[in-house]
Parts: C-alpha cells; sequence; structure tokens
DNA sequence: CGTTTTTGACCAGCGC
DNA sequence: GCGCTGGTCAAAAACG
C-alpha cells in the first residue's frame, strides 16, 4: 500500500507536470495551426486557462473537419439535408465517430475523442444515445446511414479495410475472435489462395477478414479486416480491434477530408491544398515500410500495419505496433514478455494472442484513445521498465513522463489523436509522415498512412511524382527540457531525417 | 447431429 | 457485350 500510495503521489506529480505540458503542446500547436486557421477561425482558444475549449477544437480537427468555426460547422448540418454531397462529407465524420464508439468502453473517452462544439450532427447525438446504453448499431442509425447515404463514400466508410501484415506459420493469425471460413478463391498474383472468414462471435456481425499467405515470402500472412465489430468482444480481441479501428479510424478521416466534395467548412482550406495533398500522397506512398498504403486497386480506402520489420534494424521507424516503450509497458507475467524480447520483431508477436493483443491495446490507447480506464497497469509496467530499459535515468523519466501522460491523461491523448488525424486528413496533407518520437530512443514511434479516398479521387494521384516532401508532425521530448513541442514540416521542407527514402522514383 | 470447412456456382464491377 | 476478377452463396463433405 506504501508503494502504491508513492506511486499514486508520483503520478499526481506527474501529472501536474503533464498538464503544463500539455498546455505547452497546446499552445505550439495552436500557433502551428494559425496561419490556416486564421483565415477560417476567429475564435482561437486562449494559449491556456481554457482547456476545454481547446480540446474541443482539436476534437473538431479529428473528424477530418476544417478547424474553423464550429457554428459554421452547424450551419453545414442544418443545411446538410438540403445539400447531398456536404450531407455526404458530413456523415464521413459522423461514421468515424462512430466506428470509434464501437469500441470504446467508456463514454468519456468517446467524448474527448469526438465530442464537438457544434451541436451539429444528428449522428454525434446518436452516438451518445449508443454510449448511454443503446444496443450496437442503433437500427435508426444504420436505417439512416442507408437510405440516406448510399453512394460509394458510404460503401468506402463502410468498408474501411485494414491489413495486417505479419509472420505466422497457422493457417489464420489468432486475433481473439472466433471466425469462420465462407470461402476461398485463387487471386490473381499469388498463387496462395485467399480465405475468406466472418466474425461468428455475434450472427449478425459484419466483420469479415480476408487471409492470404505473402506470395513473396510465404511465411508472411496478410490479414485484411472489414468492418465493425457490433458486440462487445472478448478481451484478448479488443487489442486487434481497436487496432484495426484506430488505423481505419485514422484512414478514413484522411479519406473523408482529402475527397474533392468537402464540406463548406473545409472546402475552402481542404481544396486549395489539394494539389499538394496529392503531391504528398505520392511521395509517402512509396518508401514507407511500416505503415503501407494497401492495393491501389482496391475501391475501398485501406491500411496497411506491417509487423513483419524487426524495428531494431531500423529504430528510427515507427512499427504501430512495435515501439519498445509499448512493449515494455507490458506484465511480463502475464503475456509471457521477457527483457529479452525487447527487440523481438513484432512478427513474432502475432503468433502469441496475448502478446500480440497487449501490445496492440497499448498502441491503442495512445493513438487513438479508443478505450481507457485500464492504466492500472501502470503500476505493472512501471518496475519492470525501469529494470529493462538501459537508457539513461534522464531519458527514463522522459520516457516514462510520456507513456504516463498518454496513458494517464485522456485529454493528451485526445490532443495527440486529434493532432495526428488532423495532419493525416483534417489539415489538408494526406497521407502524413507522423512521428511522435522520443529522443531518448525508448520512444519512437513514426507511422506513416497513405490514404486512398473513398471516390478514387486520390488514389489517382498516386501515380503522380513529386518532389514534396511529406508533412510531418513531431511530438518531441526533449532531454533538457520535458515539455513537448509540436513541428510541422512545411510540404516543401526538408525531410523528416530519420525517415527510410527509399523511394526510387522521387524526382 | 450440429457446426465448420470445402468448393463449384453465381453475381457484380471493371476494363477492353 | 464479353471476359476477367474478386467476393459471396450454398450444398456437400468433413469434423467433433
Amino acid at each position: 500500500m506504501s508503494e502504491v500510495r508513492e506511486e499514486n503521489a508520483r503520478l499526481k506529480t506527474l501529472l501536474e507536470k503533464i498538464e503544463m505540458d500539455y498546455k505547452s503542446l497546446q499552445m505550439r500547436f495552436v500557433n502551428i495551426c494559425q496561419p490556416e486557421a486564421n483565415k477560417k477561425s476567429d475564435h482561437d482558444p486562449p494559449p491556456s486557462g481554457n482547456g476545454q475549449i481547446e480540446e474541443l477544437e482539436l476534437v473538431s480537427l479529428c473528424l477530418g473537419r476544417s478547424p474553423s468555426d464550429p457554428k459554421k460547422n452547424n450551419n453545414d448540418s442544418s443545411s446538410s439535408f438540403k445539400n447531398r454531397k456536404e450531407d455526404e462529407n458530413l456523415k464521413e465524420g459522423l461514421k468515424l465517430g462512430l466506428d470509434f464508439n464501437c469500441f470504446q468502453d467508456c463514454k468519456s473517452d468517446a467524448i474527448d475523442l469526438s465530442t464537438d462544439p457544434s451541436p451539429d450532427n444528428s449522428a454525434l447525438e446518436s452516438k451518445e444515445e449508443e454510449a448511454a446504453g443503446e444496443t450496437w448499431p442503433p437500427s435508426k442509425v444504420l436505417k439512416a446511414m442507408r437510405n440516406e447515404d448510399d453512394d460509394l463514400s458510404q460503401a468506402s466508410i463502410k468498408r474501411a479495410r485494414v491489413s495486417v501484415r505479419a509472420r505466422c506459420d497457422t493457417p489464420t493469425m489468432s486475433d481473439g475472435c472466433q471466425w469462420r471460413k465462407y470461402g476461398q478463391k485463387i487471386a490473381k498474383g499469388n498463387p496462395c489462395p485467399r480465405a475468406y472468414y466472418r466474425c461468428t462471435v455475434a450472427p449478425s456481425c459484419p466483420v469479415r477478414k480476408q487471409v492470404q499467405r505473402c506470395a513473396e515470402d510465404t511465411s508472411i500472412l496478410i490479414t485484411t479486416y472489414e468492418g465493425t465489430h457490433n458486440h462487445p468482444l472478448p478481451v484478448s480481441a479488443t487489442a486487434m480491434a481497436s487496432a484495426t479501428a484506430a488505423a481505419a479510424s485514422m484512414l478514413l478521416s484522411g479519406s473523408s477530408s482529402s475527397e474533392p466534395g468537402l464540406g463548406p467548412a473545409a472546402t475552402t482550406n481542404l481544396r486549395s491544398n489539394l494539389h499538394g495533398l496529392n503531391v504528398n500522397l505520392s511521395d509517402n506512398s512509396k518508401y514507407h515500410p511500416y505503415y503501407l498504403p494497401n492495393s491501389s486497386s482496391s475501391p475501398f480506402p485501406s491500411i496497411t500495419l506491417d509487423l513483419t520489420t524487426n524495428p531494431s534494424t531500423s529504430s528510427a521507424q515507427f512499427n504501430m505496433f512495435s515501439s519498445t516503450s509499448l512493449q515494455s509497458r507490458l506484465p511480463s507475467t502475464s503475456f509471457s514478455f521477457s527483457p529479452s524480447q525487447t527487440n523481438v520483431p513484432p512478427a513474432l508477436w502475432s503468433n502469441n494472442n496475448l502478446n500480440y493483443g497487449a501490445i496492440s491495446y497499448n498502441k491503442n490507447q495512445m493513438i487513438s484513445t479508443l478505450s481507457s480506464g485500464r492504466t492500472s497497469q501502470e503500476h505493472l509496467y512501471q518496475p519492470f521498465k525501469q529494470k529493462n530499459y538501459q537508457a539513461p535515468a534522464s531519458q527514463q523519466a522522459l520516457t516514462e513522463t510520456l507513456t504516463k501522460a498518454i496513458t494517464s491523461d485522456p485529454s493528451f491523448r485526445s490532443v495527440i489523436a486529434a493532432a495526428i488525424t488532423t495532419m493525416v486528413g483534417g489539415g489538408g496533407a494526406t497521407p502524413a509522415n507522423i512521428k511522435v518520437e522520443n529522443l531518448g530512443k525508448k520512444l519512437k514511434w513514426d507511422e506513416q498512412m497513405t490514404v486512398t479516398s473513398s471516390n478514387g479521387c486520390t488514389s489517382s494521384f498516386l501515380s503522380q511524382s513529386s518532389s514534396s516532401a511529406s508533412q510531418s508532425v513531431n511530438l518531441r521530448k526533449q532531454r533538457t527540457q520535458p515539455a513537448f513541442s509540436v513541428s510541422i514540416g512545411a510540404p516543401s521542407a526538408t525531410p523528416v531525417d530519420d525517415i527510410d527514402q527509399t523511394n526510387s522514383g522521387e524526382p
């Protein structure tokens, strides 16, 4: 108990510190967004003091919307019934929220991530109803979705796909769910048959997955998930589901905002940036080995999480599930995780359901705040981490601070999620390199996501080449200055140094 | 005997 | 319109 009290006191101290850092981060973020926001927004939050409002604005960004006037968004909503295209765009954001909500255990987190200052969207209300206990999916929401929006963009939203590449010996990757095989096909270009599975945890669950071995390396299993579970998941399954949902949500948020047919609130900004956006698509889609764009032939937005690359061989890169700091959070007793496995390729995790799930879950916590209320693990990973980290004490403390900040402070998570999502989608730069980096080399993520829009518009830009650098978000924890900073590289800025640019086609 | 897998048939979308 | 391909269906077979 005394240890717990000490830990608690320490956490409180950290929390205070984190809050200060958080405010600092917000200030910087707002300042960075100022040039674009100034055009549309005349009510930028004060630099500090009203964190609620600031967060809400960031949340609105996370929906792939313009950071601009929420009242305008409200007007958009009111007129959305008259303007179909605008309505579609609006709904995309709303559906994103619904997707998130599917995996949220905590209503507060749902609000964190998707609460919008504007009461503009009816589906958001539906979401709140759902969070209040309505069964999923709310039939009226589904009906409304189907009746009012059955075009391609709608289909794309519903059918966003997340592929997971992992080395796996078994026929399918154990992700905790129950699957029933309903078909098998030989797909073109791959002698290995593709198997089709649907989730059988609930009879009406729409989630399906495709499993196929990689043609080049049959030890690699490519699992493509599609849809969102409409039922409670087993604990062992929440990790993958949350991870894929997070990726899908990021993908969709980018997709929704990268479409030409944007809502009025976002149209001005994003359309003006469309060209640069396409350029970034071209660039980033080629050289990032971790966060791969899926097959461009797919009419649906898709994203690939590549777990086949050993993070230790390219430590500068962030593998979605490979952050060593994430691993270190795992209680070794529960997840068969030992210090010697710190650099085990993530592919190996995939063979261990518990390991994989836990890592995915923790990643998810950081990236998209899809679930919460499980930070009780902190007391477990804390001593473990201290035992295993070989980094200098200052780096270790920094890592702890950052990790705890992300895991313990929903607001902070929301900020990060919003920033990431904004840069991916709402900020007018898709795809984006999103790098959350710890200079102590113990917390390194580098995500890159290439988004193909639902209408195929942006995917067509993949064929274009450009010299523009990607837009990136750096969340840095300085060694000497324990404060977060956000730096957003301009499209013409020099590339981030630790991004492996293997794009041979780059001019 | 119920559930799951297999596998050929069928359908829709797309390119030519 | 035709062929190709991806995805799904459903009857039969296999399994526990």
